[in-house]
DNA sequence: CGCCATACGTTACGGTTGGTATCGGAATAG
DNA sequence: CTATTCCGATACCAACCGTAACGTATGGCG
C-alpha cells in the first residue's frame, strides 16, 4: 500500500508512518468513520497532510492499512482432527477479526469504498488467502475421508461464514456473541457433511 | 421516510418527489455511489436542492427510499411443500433483490450510513420484516414436521442467506449466478434439517 | 374575495473536506 | 558539493453539504 521507496534524497522519517497509523486507529475508535479527516488523522499523528499523501494515495488507503495491518493475517487451526470443531474455529476466527473494534469502525465505509477502488478490495482479500488456502486444503481431505461432499468449495463456505459475520457487525455486533458462533458452526457443518 | 405534510399553504408539486426519485437511481446506475449529489439529483431532476431538501433530511435518505421504494418488498413463495424448494427460492429472492442494478449501487454507500443513521437501518430491516415472519412460521411448521431442527431460527437463516449475498454484491456480482444459489440452497437446506 | 401558510425557483452563503501546490530548509547518497 | 528527496507550513482550489434569504406562485379557509 505505501508509495514506492525512492533511493537517494533525504529519507522518509519512519516515525511518521506509524505514528499515522496509530493516529487512524484512534481516530477511528473515538470518532467514528463519519468522523474521520485527512488533517485530523495528521494533526493526531503531529504532522500534516502532505506528509501522509506522500505515503497513501487517499484517506481510505490509509485507514485500510491502519485497521487491517499486514500483521493481522486469519489464522485458522485445522487441525484438531475434528471437522464440527474446525468449522467452529474458523467461524469463532472470523468473528473475532471482524469484531475488533477497530475493523468494526473501519468496515462499513472501507466497504463502501471497495466498490470503486478495486486495489483495496483485491488487497482485503488477499489477506484471506492463506485462510482460504487452508480451508481448501482441509475440505479436500474431509471429503476424502467421506466427512463432507466433494462438491462443497472453500469459497463458497467461507462467503458463507464471512457473509453472516459481516452482516451482524453492521447491523448490531452484540449478537454475535459465542453462542451464535456455535449456531453457525453447526448450520454450517450440517450443510457441508456428506 | 417523506417529511411530515402541513395543511395548509401551497401544496408540494407531486411531480418533483417521482422525478427526484427517478433521477437518484439514474444517477446511482451511471454515476455511482460515490458521483452522487444533491445538486446533480436535483439539476437532473430539474428542480433544485431546496426542494430536495423540504423532502429528505439527506442524500441518503433520498438514496434509500429511490433504491428500496416502499412497492419493493420482499417476497416469498413458501407453499411448494417441500423445504428444499422454499430454501431455494429464498435464496433466489435474496439474490434477485441484491443484485437488481440499483440496490446493488446504492448498498455499499447506503451500508456505511447504517452505522451513523440507525433510522435508515431500521428502516431496511423493516422491509424484511415479512419475509422474516413468514419464514419463521415457515421453520416452525418444518419442526413439528421432522424436516428442521427445532433450534434453528429465521434470523440465523436469514442472516446465513443475506449476508452471503451481501458479501457477493460486495465483492462481485457476477459469481452470484444460478448455480450459485442453488449450492447455497443445498448447503443451507442441509444446514438445517433435522 | 382576501388572507395566510406553504410551496416554488433562484441565488447566495458559511463551513468542511479532499487533494495539490509552493516554499525554504534539512537530510542523505554519490 | 550537488542532486534528490523529504520535512513542516501555508496556501489554494474545487466540490460538496446544508441553510438562508428573496420574490413569486398556489392552494385552503374564513
Amino acid at each position: 500500500m505505501t508509495v514506492e521507496r525512492r533511493s537517494s534524497g533525504r529519507p522518509r522519517d519512519p516515525r511518521i508512518e506509524s505514528a499515522a497509523l496509530e493516529a487512524a486507529r484512534a481516530a477511528l475508535l473515538d470518532e467514528g468513520w463519519t468522523g474521520l479527516s485527512m488533517a485530523g488523522v495528521a494533526a493526531r499523528a503531529g504532522t500534516t497532510k502532505p506528509a501522509l499523501y506522500r505515503r497513501w494515495p487517499s484517506l481510505p488507503h490509509l485507514v485500510y492499512e491502519a485497521a487491517f495491518p499486514d500483521e493481522v493475517a486469519l489464522e485458522f487451526h485445522l487441525d484438531s482432527g475434528d471437522l464440527r470443531t474446525d468449522i467452529a474455529g474458523i467461524a469463532r476466527g472470523i468473528r473475532d477479526l471482524l469484531t475488533s473494534p477497530v475493523p468494526a469502525a473501519a468496515l462499513p465505509g472501507l466497504l463502501a469504498e471497495f466498490s470503486t477502488q478495486p486495489e483495496l478490495h483485491a488487497s482485503l482479500l488477499a489477506r484471506f488467502a492463506d485462510g482460504f488456502a487452508m480451508l481448501d486444503e482441509r475440505l479436500n481431505r474431509a471429503a476424502a475421508d467421506g466427512e463432507a461432499r466433494k462438491d462443497v468449495t472453500a469459497e463458497d463456505l467461507l462467503r458463507l461464514a464471512i457473509g453472516a459475520t459481516l452482516l451482524g457487525v453492521l447491523l448490531g455486533p452484540e449478537t454475535l456473541d459465542d453462542a451464535w458462533v456455535e449456531r453457525l458452526a453447526e448450520t454450517l457443518w450440517r450443510g457441508i457433511a456428506a
